[in-house]
DNA sequence: ACCTGAACACCGTTCAAGT
DNA sequence: ACCTGAACACCGTTCAAGT
């Protein structure tokens, strides 16, 4: 896709970039391919990005800084937390193929920081203390990234094909060895239809909750 | 590191892989790199693998199988599930470098099934029914690949640089900015300071109480 | 200051020729 | 049946030459 003449910037290289990889995936985009689309040659890019590892950094930034969590700001902060996970997962949405990169490389960008920091300040003022706080964020981050590693159906995960013939199977389905793999085989049915909408929220709510329990002065705790 | 004259092998090829990747990382791998620490032609590789993308989900099996759970058969589902995150996070461990590698294709041989076949058996004895069974493990699984995405260091995730000095701060620390990322300065220090053990324990311990109040026939439960 | 062609040292993979 | 060199169509990046 080729966008044409126009002044060369770091801004419209990196969002070259994601643009190719969303178009054609990340195993597709080479200096080369993006300096085609820019419509300029391989070697100009460098003038504005060190190298292809900082341009998919750029990208990664890029993605990240368009989460945008909006909250009731009188919501209680379970609310919140629910609320700032899920503009997280919404990377999956907006970039799916860009978010093997963002999960894929470190990133302590303003605008990987910004989404923490709020985090943070979330649980603080809920009355947890700092050291509780940081490893609840990183509870949370943990779960949202394998989430989202699910949801663009890149990571290993508990489903099973749609259909599709195992080759050394006789039975037309893709369910694995039944001797094997019983529970696998019994709940084929269940495993096929997925709703990462409902995986999400399933496990959102256990974390949630558990969370609460932890906090003094819980009015649902056990203790 | 040149592994001799022998008969060549699929199994060799990808344990030759795994190593190279162990030692120089996955961007070092090539098929003419590994055919070298072989002793054979790149071609001759072709013979066993069919491509280089078929040889990565071979290294990805490879490293899944050797996932061990070990449980006291008379342990409770509680620690029976523990048990087995523990041992998917083992990877990190044993595979450091080539963690990324396995979260980061699908995966679906047996050596990938049988954890979870495992997990799935887990719960149902437990009394989970079918469906809440999966929605658990699927939460576990997101979890801990998560984890071991933050534990390999490639992951966007709550931590600050050990030392280093950024670039425009004026203080000698990597902190951001105190006045954009007040919390994050504030908490510095406990930040800088990681456990990799104690920050998946702790999740780990969230998820699992979590799943307990959702049991049927629960006592400790809320309602 | 920014751009660029040619060049270097690599890739994965095909193919035809070897044994 | 397995191996392999040469070749093809690519890579990222350096450098010197252009404006």
């Amino acid at each position: 896709m080729y966008v044409g003449r126009m002044q060369l910037t770091r801004e419209r290289i990196v969002a070259a970039a994601a643009d190719l990889i969303e178009r054609e995936g990340v195993t597709a985009i080479s200096m080369r391919r993006i300096a085609a689309d820019l419509g300029c040659a391989a070697m100009s890019l460098y003038n504005y990005v060190p190298s292809k590892e900082a341009l998919l950094d750029a990208v990664a930034e890029y993605v990240m800084s368009g989460i945008q969590v909006e909250v009731a700001p009188d919501a209680d902060w379970q609310d919140q937390v629910r609320a700032q996970a899920r503009a997280f997962r919404q990377i999956a949405r907006a970039h799916p193929r860009c978010t093997m990169v963002v999960v894929s490389r470190p990133n302590r960008s303003a605008a990987a920081l910004r989404p923490i920091e709020q985090a943070l300040g979330t649980l603080v003022s809920a009355g947890f203390g700092g050291a509780d706080s940081i490893q609840v964020v990183r509870t949370f981050i943990a779960y949202v990234m394998g989430s989202l590693l699910r949801e663009v159906g890149v990571a290993p995960s508990l489903t099973l094909p749609d259909e599709l013939v195992h080759p050394d199977r006789t039975a037309g389905t893709g369910s694995p060895d039944p001797a094997e793999f019983p529970l696998l085989n019994s709940l084929a049915n269940e495993l096929r239809h997925r709703d990462h909408d409902a995986d999400f929220e399933f496990g959102l709510d256990l974390l949630v909750r558990a969370v609460a329990e932890l906090r003094p002065g819980t009015t649902t705790g056990t203790s």
